[in-house]
DNA sequence: TTTTGTTGATTGACGAGTCAATAAACGATC
DNA sequence: GATCGTTTATTGACTCGTCAATCAACAAAA
């Protein structure tokens, strides 16, 4: 029965089935027995492939970072100007890809996560750096000394959109959420 | 040993050591036993209470949300005309009892909670319609038709600043989050 | 003696992680 | 091109710990 080379297909399996499986049971109580099954396979190869339960889980936020900073670079290199570069950042924040229920949640129990998890931390830290990096650097030569507090902004009204995302009364509305942070954009560059 | 009388402070007890022990801990994987030993008492006595671990949370976060709605109400009867209403909102929502590690711990668990179980949801939109009816009754007369977009704003920026607060790499900043929002409140009013 | 408060001990379930065993492919050697 | 040891894949069964919830029993008020 086992097929050689299959390492990465099952360690893909098993991050994308760990996602679904966070958006279906909503947090981190979920077991690795029904990640496994959801991934065809027992748990005991999950746990070969990964170690622990937390690792994987791990392993798949690495996975969501991943997609969300390609989409970042691939919108950021499209862009022309500073002010378009901002407006790609956040457009690339609700891409299908990464604006999804599953993600979200996934996100929501990465941040629980976050709280005690050194390493959970650290991986959090690194994007949100980044993503602050990003922000600033196209908002410096626009934004009139005020690069800071806009990046702020903008970032906390990111997190808050995914938040209402997965909690809010509508449906989930990506379009309308960017609509509204682009907006903000357009005060805060007229008010010179 | 037993004391008549003494219910409602056990209740209150109980309920301040979840806060505290699930800022503790980071998640609500925290013990009835040991939530019961904080509050002085066998982990039996906090089932005869509250039934069950998952309603003496729910009751936890009514609390917070009770005191929370307080600060609000108490914030926005000192307030002159519409504007100054809204950021009462928004200063209340940064205030010492509110703004602090452990009840921003217990919100983001809650949150987790709210996408699965229907009676933390339930009580998630209460709190949600209420901001958003004070956010859109206050600016009705001031945003110009833009009401709903700066509210939905808002609260965003709120919520975002919440999470950043127990997660960023600086410490609690509330005033700083909140002059933030302050500051889009101005830029979004001054926009006619 | 009924109500209210209180606990230690127990139950019952569940789940992470381990392990021994099995099997297929690989590759080296004759 | 058959033989054999090595690596890789795979699982069922098991261990071990944990914890929510229950219960029987006890203590003090009223």
């Amino acid at each position: 029965m086992p097929k050689i080379g299959i390492e990465p297909i099952r360690r893909a399996s098993l991050i994308k089935a760990t996602i679904a499986e966070i958006g279906d049971v909503g947090s981190l109580e979920v077991t690795v027995s029904r990640i496994a099954k959801r991934a065809g396979m027992s748990s005991a190869l999950a746990h070969h492939y990964f170690g622990s339960k937390e690792s994987l889980f791990l392993s798949a936020m690495r996975h969501v970072l991943t997609v969300y900073g390609a989409e970042v670079r691939g919108a950021l290199t499209t862009a022309n100007g500073p002010e378009d570069r901002v407006r790609a950042i956040i457009r690339a924040s609700f891409t299908p890809a990464n604006f999804r229920r599953e993600v979200i949640s996934a996100w929501l129990n990465f941040y629980v996560l976050a709280q005690t998890r050194p390493q959970a931390r650290r991986l959090l830290s690194v994007y949100q750096r980044r993503m602050h990096a990003n922000l600033r650097h196209a908002l410096r030569p626009i934004a009139g000394g005020r690069h800071d507090e806009i990046a702020r902004s903008i970032a906390a009204m990111i997190d808050g959109a995914y938040l209402h995302a997965v909690l809010g009364p509508d449906t989930l509305d990506g379009p309308r959420a960017a609509a509204d942070i682009d907006t903000y954009l357009t005060l805060a560059l007229k008010d010179r």
